[in-house]
RNA sequence: GGGGGCGUGGUGUAGUUGGAUAACAUAUCGGCCUGUCAAGCCGAAGACCGCGGGUUCGAGUCCCGUCGCUCCCGCCA
């Protein structure tokens, strides 16, 4: 992009936020209603500006929002000159209210400093009510890109997530743990895991805090966990990364797998209110459709959802171990149309597909305790009851291949004694995807990590 | 690891069975405008059509190779 050479700007000569007269406090976007009638200083990016002639209106944006200025004074407005969009601004003004604009105020009288100005014009409009660029140029982007608000309400929406499954399972007793992300062992055969330098030792990235947050049952009874999880699949979909945030949780002395699902189904519940209550706003710039969910969550055992796709669709999955995509996606379709619920419970899936800590279960020990939540067509969640048992714990890890002295500390806590519990995982980018029905889990993902994306 | 699709100004797209100066929107730059809010109007600049080779009188368009992106499958959240 040739770009011609301009003058720069005149800064001030701290060139920083404080400055003579600069004893105003700063106040937010979402605070200038409430002063109507004083001066005040508001400092942001040049989100708009729409130069009239005589006149004009800066759009100004800030952390919590927007406000727009009228600046009409030629010594102002020519403080903008050759200045590009998302210039970092302060504008001191007088509230004023007027009905012609959107707030029902905006800032009369301005005063502007420019405290850093943006030269270069931006790669994409971000100012626009929909972002344009495609993916690849969005992720390369992203530090400018996020900036959209619909990307800021997206991710305001994933942080209300995260915060609702923590309120929720706090109040519900559960106590948050942190486990260690670099591991010296694989939690789980076949996943692929990514191999760090430690100390001149192999040691891995942990592909889930399974283990940790078992062994914390035998410390609190119940523990959850919001951090990330490292998977080294070479596998490029539109619903998978290498690095995701896998909200946890392990629960001890349940009956079985049941009390589990009604806890997720529970805090998925606590989950959609608070959003609809906190960020109403968000949801409806997203156009986001946030489900109900009744008394409980449908359920179809894997042998029934299997039949049923054979009598609904002809395809014959039957005795498969598990569902394809396209399977997900039509039982979602019926959970929808005949159960009135865009979420699904499908449960029963076969042991030798499940790892070796599952539950067999109690009628037919070839099926486990386990379970997935389907969310409109896509996979959001995994849980089960667990083995609590040691000696039972330990003949499957041998059946399975695994080396006990690997998972020595792991099997310490059995051997100490455990109680029936059991867990779940939901990976919040899936969650938030589903939600906001989005085309790719990236787009879910500040900062994904993929095959080839390892920055920004 | 396997399969499909797409690469055209900064960005997003159009470009017909191969045909002459590659179009549109937006951004950028210049000008006009006292109520914009995806501002509007006028003007300018900006792409050798990812790269390499081939077919042809002629290639953005067809063929081969290559690189990049994207989607699907396997695996999973």
């Amino acid at each position: 992009m040739k770009v011609a050479p301009r003058e720069a700007p005149v800064l001030s000569s701290d060139g920083g936020f404080n400055y003579e007269g600069g004893s105003m406090q700063r106040i937010r976007t979402d605070e200038v209603t409430s002063h109507v009638g004083e001066r005040v200083k508001l400092a942001g990016w040049m989100h708009n500006w729409r130069d009239m002639g005589k006149f004009g209106f800066l759009v100004l944006r800030d952390g919590a929002g927007t406000f727009q200025a009228v600046l009409d004074n030629p010594e102002e407005m020519g403080k903008l000159k050759g200045l590009q969009y998302e210039s970092v601004l302060e504008i001191q003004g007088l509230v004023t209210p007027d009905p012609r604009a959107a707030a029902g105020a905006e800032l009369h009288d301005c005063r502007v400093r420019v405290i850093s100005p943006v030269l270069e014009p931006l790669p994409f409009e971000i100012n626009k009510k929909e972002l344009k660029p495609g993916l690849d140029v969005f992720l390369n982007h992203a530090p400018l890109g996020l900036r959209h608000l619909e990307k800021r309400a997206l991710f305001r929406i994933s942080a209300q997530v995260m915060a609702g499954y923590r309120e929720y399972l706090t109040q519900q007793g559960f106590v948050e743990i942190q486990s260690p992300k670099i591991v010296g062992s694989a939690t789980e055969s076949g996943a692929n895991v990514f191999c760090i330098d430690y100390f001149g030792r192999p040691a891995y990235l942990a592909q889930s805090p399974q283990f940790y947050k078992q062994i914390m049952v035998g410390v609190f009874e119940r523990v959850f966990e919001v951090g990330p999880v490292f998977r080294a699949e070479k596998h490029s979909t539109s619903r998978h990364t290498n690095e995701y945030v896998s909200l946890d949780l392990e629960m001890g002395f349940i009956r079985d797998h049941t009390d589990v699902m009604a806890m997720l189904t529970a805090v998925l519940r606590y989950i959609f209110d608070r959003l609809q209550q906190s960020l109403a706003r968000e949801l409806e710039l997203l156009k986001i459709k946030v489900p109900s969910i009744g008394d409980s969550i449908p359920s179809l055992r894997l042998s029934d959802a299997q039949e049923l796709i054979f009598e609904r669709h002809g395809e014959d999955c039957r005795g498969e171990p598990d569902l394809a995509p396209q399977h997900e996606a039509w039982l979602c379709e019926h959970a929808e149309q005949e159960l009135h619920s865009e979420l699904l419970f499908i449960t029963h899936y076969p042991t030798a597909k499940r790892p070796f800590y599952t539950m067999p279960d109690d009628q037919d020990p070839s099926l486990t305790k386990g379970f997935d939540l389907l969310f409109r067509g896509c996979e959001i969640v995994t849980g089960g009851q667990r083995i609590h048992r040691y000696e039972q714990l330990l003949n499957n890890a041998l059946q399975w291949g695994i080396d006990p002295e690997a998972i020595d500390g792991y099997l310490q806590a059995f051997k100490y004694g455990m109680p029936p519990h059991g867990g779940f995982a939901i990976g919040l980018e899936r969650l938030v995807m589903q939600l906001a029905e989005l085309g790719n889990l990236r787009e879910a993902t500040l900062f994904p990590r993929d095959l080839d994306r390892l920055s920004p």
